[in-house]
DNA sequence: AGTAATATGGAAGTGACTACCATATGACAC
DNA sequence: GTGTCATATGGTAGTCACTTCCATATTACT
C-alpha cells in the first residue's frame, strides 16, 4: 500500500471519530459540518470528498458490516436459499455484537434525528434489494430451476425482505437488552419462517 | 365545516397538484419550493405550513393509504392476526389500485431522487411500528395469551415487517406490470408466510 | 361593530451541499 | 536528486431547503 492510501485512510477514520465526538457531545443537529472539519483539521471541501452526506458519517458502520455479509454470500459456494441467508444473518450480528457500542449510538442517532433515520432506511432497502438480485442469480444460473422465471423475482424479493426484517428486530430486541438476548438464537428461530415455519401467533375468538 | 376549513383544504390541494405538475415536468431536483409555492400562489412560508419538507408533497398520498388502512384494522373487532394483516393489505392496495398514476408518478420520483426514497423510507417504517404496537394491544388486551410478554414484542414486530414487505414487493411487482399482476392474489398468496406456508424456495444441490 | 383567534406574506438568517480554481503533495521516470 | 504528472487539499462563492420572527390580513364569535 502506498503512502497515499495510507493517509488516505488515516484521514478518514480521523474524520469518522471526530465526527462521533461531537455527535455523542452536542448531538448530531447541533454539530455542523464546518466543525467535524475543524476537529479533524481538514477543510470542508476535503470532509466532503470523504463522505458525500452527514449522515453517511453516523452510517458508515452500519454500511460496512450489512455489505461484507453480502460480499461473503457471494463467494459461496451454491448451497439452498434458506442456509445461505441463515449464514448472512449470523455474519450480520456477528459485526453488531462485536461493536456494541457504535451500534447503540447509530440508533439513538437515529431515534433522535429523522435525516439520519431516513438515511438509514436507504442503506438497509439498497442493501436488501441487492441481496435480492444475488438470490436471483443463484436461484437461475446454477441449474434448471422448477420455478418459472416470472416469480423468482416476486419470491427473492420476499425472502430477501424477510431476512432484512429478522436482522432489524433481532438487532432491535438486542440493543435494547444486551444481555439478556441470545441474538443468534432468536434469529434462527425467526429465520423458520421461510423454512415454513410459520410464526407463533394466537387465535383470538371473536 | 367552516369557511377557513374550506379554504385550507382548498389550498393544501392546490399545493399538492401544482408540485406535481412542476415535478413531472422538470424532475424533482430541479424544482425549488420558491417556484411551487409561486404556482400555487402563495407565499413560500404558507407553504411550509401545510407541508413541513418538499418530500412529503410527493408522499402524502402513500402515507395517507398506509395509514387509513391502519385506522381500518384499528376500529375492527378482535379476529386472527393473519386475518387482520390480510385486510390491512388489501385495504392498502386498493388505494393503490384505485390511483395507479399517483402511485406510478411516486415510485418514479423515488427511484430519480435518492431524499424522496429515504423520505418515503421513513413513512414506511413509522406504519410497520404502528402496526406492530396494533398487534401487541390485539394480543394482550383482549384476553389472556400463551404467549410470554416479552416475546410478544418480538413477534408483532416480525408479523408487522413481513406485511409491509408483501405489500412493497406486491406492489412493486404491480407497478412494473399493471395489466398482467393480480396484486391481491399475489399478496394472498404471499401472507401465507405467516400461516406457516412457508416459502416456495427450490433446493440446490452443492 | 368590535374583538379575539388564526392565517398569511415577507424579510433575514442558518447550514448542508456544489462548483470551481489555485496550490500543495505523493508517485514515477530519468 | 530533479523534473513531470496525477491527484489531494483548501478556500471562495453560490444555491437552496428550511427556520424564526413580525407585521398584516382574514375569519369567527359576541
Amino acid at each position: 500500500m502506498g503512502l497515499r492510501e495510507l493517509k488516505r485512510e488515516r484521514t478518514r477514520q480521523l474524520i469518522s471519530d471526530k465526527a462521533f465526538e461531537l455527535f455523542t457531545d452536542r448531538g448530531f443537529g447541533r454539530t455542523t459540518v464546518e466543525q467535524i472539519a475543524a476537529a479533524a483539521e481538514v477543510g470542508p471541501s476535503t470532509l466532503y470528498r470523504y463522505y458525500p452526506t452527514k449522515e453517511r458519517l453516523v452510517l458508515e458502520f452500519v454500511e460496512t458490516s450489512l455489505f461484507g455479509a453480502l460480499d461473503w454470500l457471494r463467494d459461496q459456494p451454491p448451497m439452498n436459499v434458506p442456509d445461505g441467508l441463515q449464514g448472512v444473518v449470523e455474519r450480520v450480528l456477528d459485526q453488531m455484537e462485536s461493536n456494541p457500542d457504535r451500534v447503540r449510538t447509530v440508533y439513538e442517532l437515529a431515534d433522535q434525528t429523522s435525516s439520519v433515520e431516513a438515511h438509514l432506511a436507504t442503506v438497509i432497502w439498497r442493501w436488501r434489494d441487492e441481496l435480492s438480485t444475488e438470490l436471483v442469480h443463484r436461484l437461475t444460473a446454477d441449474s434448471d430451476q422448477p420455478l418459472a422465471g416470472e416469480s423468482i423475482g416476486f419470491t427473492a424479493a420476499l425472502a430477501a425482505g424477510i431476512t432484512m426484517n429478522v436482522i432489524e428486530v433481532t438487532v432491535q430486541t438486542w440493543v435494547e437488552n444486551p444481555a439478556g438476548t441470545d441474538a443468534k438464537a432468536l434469529a434462527r428461530e425467526a429465520m423458520c419462517l421461510l423454512r415454513g415455519g410459520g410464526i407463533p401467533l394466537p387465535t383470538v375468538e371473536p
